[in-house]
DNA sequence: TCATATAACTTGTACACACATATTTACAAG
DNA sequence: CTTGTAAATATGTGTGTACAAGTTATATGA
């Protein structure tokens, strides 16, 4: 790396008095320093390497001593080298993460809600058996604050982390924060979702295609031929288990109406299903089954159901995903797929626990969890 | 601070050569370097206040703008001044505690069952808000977990503890633990229960007493004689709603009859109160009523009862506590006591965030929430 | 051969200068 | 009263030099 090039652009500006130039931190010393950094980080300056002398870069990049100096000082100071009076300059022992800090983070989309107690509950007990502990952050499912979690969590002391994406359905836009985390080594575990273009990281999650087949076709079998569907449309979960009601319908030469779907997003959720569906309710028959994304969706159009005087399963069979058990439905129980909850959590951080003792090789492999039917009262034969 | 002396020092060290005269750390920077932080340090310069630019150190102290730089870069490094481009040198708020790890443990006695799921959404959304992170641990209402886990948090870099105590009943073995928590001035919260001898740290905790009391008296008022009770024993919750319970009945003329309350511990407490309801209901007309230590406890009550063929509420009126909203009761809603789960949460946030603001000042209260009243339909006029 | 001085390195401190670039202020034009 | 401009002032980058002081290998002398 000659500063030829920058020299002549230097004096130039002098002249001209250009502004935007610098904008991409083509700082010599910065460039000197992350030159320096790479070597480290890669191997080619290893630990106890000595490093050319000041005058020896000087020459080298073509810069003067006291900017060489600058350059090294801030390696100095980040912990990657160090200086010996009279002896030379040295690359640091590179702490490869040495120090186990035994944390674990666990991003999830909510705390509280359905299905998570029991998840983290499951990777609780693996992870505390091994002694680690856990931080926990949520996200809301909003973008925005997965990526502050990111940041926040690549500031502190983890071992690992195991996360549930939000809105996995939509494009990643900050793959640089997941880059940062394979920079610094440190492993991590997608749960129950995972982005398009990470599919092979690992991951454990449920074969939701299959999962939608079998209930749509639990419901054929049944005899409905008017099944509506209701699904999340922003996390991959949404998207595979309408694939498979699809397939089904299709396998039952029952023609697919893209009017009977209804489709809502995270903002939407305890709004827009219960409308829709009611307004759908106001024709009457014009379904004799509902199959929703999940037993909370399933919760709200049971809601809308009733409150325009349709009894379920009477009247409208409908089913939910993810056997949660939810309160307040008078003696219903939904049929439904189930959920493995504590043991997703649990093959979940065996998972994490096998990338941070052997790192990314083919024993630590993805896991796809295959479907169950729940058979509850909710669906009827017709 | 005048460099005169130095100078000639300087010089005089060039002809003699000597060794131990620069021990001291006499050098220019440092000292300025030094000087500035003390006067930061005594308050002289406060937080926001602009320090003077560097050519007017560099007037002042008759050094150069160069060597200015170096000391300002120092201070700047360890986080005491910041500079602006173009505006100035300016001192930073300074951080009382100098490692704030941003990180705040929470012990449970549970993760994912029955209310906690709440609490801990609610100690979560205050934190966050806050910028801090939760680290999760469970004790499973284990003394010896409980101490595991406090050891493990004091290996931690944490800044506070939110803290559940396990089987709070029974005398603190570990306050020796409590105690290195103080020493570390790691504040910390009790929830839910509170050694005996610790009433005075700082809590969040319901009036169970109270509680116990009102659900109790509802009951009499409702003209129940025959009231059985079902406690936990090796919790403070426990043995207040007891007193409650006792209160209530003495209060109406009842005489408290020993022989009508079950006792339970933690290890027993999926099998023990079942048990001695049914044996209990062998006898016919012995009780007319339950009073149960929580929603979970009423559960296993009721199926005990049902399975002896009794109803609920027709034949036996039975009550809970915390307003769980348990699912699997069929259409039965408990009468029981409104327990604030993320208002408490948020509630013992709030005050640790004001103990590791202010420390342990008045400002900084305990809270005892007072009880309420939530009647459902599993009791009945007799 | 062995101790020692020294030359030839190394990093560390200090200064002087030039120019880049961001911010504030004062002043003039509209 | 607002807007534009220039001057003054602030920090930021880069270079040059000189000397201090620690380390090491080499040459020197007894």
């Amino acid at each position: 790396m000659i500063w030829k090039r920058w020299s002549l652009l230097h004096f130039a500006r002098k002249g001209k008095g250009m502004k935007e130039q610098n904008n991409g931190k083509q700082l010599k010393y910065f460039q000197i320093m992350e030159d320096l950094k790479e070597q480290i980080i890669s191997g080619k300056i290893q630990a106890g390497d000595k490093l050319p002398s000041e005058n020896e870069l000087s020459q080298q990049y073509q810069i003067s001593r006291q900017t060489v100096r600058k350059a090294l000082a801030m390696l100095q100071n980040a912990g990657y080298i160090y200086a010996e009076h009279g002896r030379g300059t040295f690359c640091s022992e590179l702490v490869r993460h040495t120090r186990t800090s035994k944390n674990i983070a666990v991003v999830t989309t909510y705390l509280s809600d359905y299905i998570f107690p029991r998840v983290i509950q499951g990777i609780d007990s693996v992870l505390t058996a091994e002694g680690y502990s856990i931080m926990l952050k949520n996200t809301r499912n909003s973008r925005g604050r997965e990526a502050k979690c990111l940041e926040e969590l690549l500031q502190k002391d983890i071992d690992g982390i195991i996360i549930e994406p939000s809105k996995s359905q939509i494009y990643c836009k900050h793959m640089n924060l997941y880059d940062k985390l394979d920079e610094y080594q440190i492993p991590y575990v997608f749960i129950q979702g995972c982005f398009s273009q990470m599919k092979d990281k690992p991951h454990v999650l449920m074969d939701d295609c299959k999962g939608g087949y079998m209930i749509t076709k639990y419901l054929i079998s049944l005899g409905h031929k008017k099944i509506a569907g209701v699904f999340k449309a922003d996390d991959m979960q949404g998207q595979n288990r309408h694939k498979g009601y699809v397939m089904a319908l299709q396998e039952a030469g029952i023609l697919y109406d893209p009017e009977m779907v209804v489709w809502y997003h995270t903002e939407d959720r305890k709004i827009h299903p219960y409308q829709c569906i009611r307004d759908m309710a106001e024709t009457p028959g014009i379904m004799d089954a509902v199959v929703c994304y999940n037993d909370q969706t399933a919760f709200e159009v049971i809601r809308a159901l009733r409150e325009v005087g349709l009894r379920i399963p009477e009247d409208i069979s409908v089913t939910g995903y993810d056997n949660s058990r939810m309160p307040n439905l008078e003696g219903l129980h939904l049929t439904t797929i189930a959920h493995p909850q504590e043991k997703l959590g649990e093959m979940a951080a065996e998972l994490l626990l096998d990338l941070m003792r052997n790192g990314e090789t083919e024993s630590a492999k993805s896991v796809l969890i295959e479907p169950e039917l729940v058979i509850g009262n909710s669906c009827i034969q017709r």
